[in-house]
DNA sequence: ACTATATATGAGCAAGTATGCATATATGGA
DNA sequence: TCCATATATGCATACTTGCTCATATATAGT
């Protein structure tokens, strides 16, 4: 790690670590993620499923697109969310794994 | 991960998963965590090595205190900062792997 | 072209947060 | 006890962020 940190250009990345993690450090964000692990979702349906205005819900899942957490399908008006990597649900499944160990 | 979200008891948990990836979503606290991978260090020299203030370097530390990701160790006047838990690094290490992907 | 439905987006606000400054606390030595 | 060194902490401030409201865009049907 040592590394990483006398590096001035590795220095960036530790801004893209941390902003990765940042994407993962919201309780909305997580019910969305966890909500998409059981099945695809059109937005209206999240909405409700954690109980969010469809706006906040929207402006959201933007931030999970950028990130490349989620990606949608369309089908006419209606656009259908799903997670983007199964890599995803890993991370926070670890993250609940240490949470129960404490 | 259903079961998670209908169970308003679950709903607390899932602020605690969002709150553990917040700590971790700063990148002075990333550089912190990193440098102390390699050794333990004391603050100041902790706070030389990423370019911080004593003082904000103490309160980033009172952070990760609290939330359990590094212990210290006194002598004399000096504490000597060390990670608390080998399994953090992990987590780090993983969203390292997840962003040299895309 | 008009309307309805589904979603996205820009602006603004309120709440949260990272940092620096000044100061307090703690330990050890003279 | 007084001083020096190392660290912690309360407060103020600038910055970030998640939400709402209003509005824009997109698609499909009539």
């Amino acid at each position: 790690m040592k590394d990483i940190l006398n590096n001035m250009e590795n220095e960036d990345f530790l801004f893209d670590v941390a902003d990765f993690f940042k994407v993962f450090g919201d309780s909305t964000r997580i019910k969305i993620l966890c909500a998409l692990y059981d099945k695809e979702m059109c937005v209206l349906d999240l909405a409700n499923a954690i109980n969010l205005s469809q706006s906040a819900t929207s402006h959201q899942l933007s931030l999970l697109r950028i990130n490349r957490l989620v990606k949608y399908r369309r089908e006419g008006t209606t656009l259908y969310y799903s997670l983007d990597d199964e890599h995803i649900m890993k991370i926070i499944a670890m993250a609940i794994e240490h949470l129960k160990e404490k």
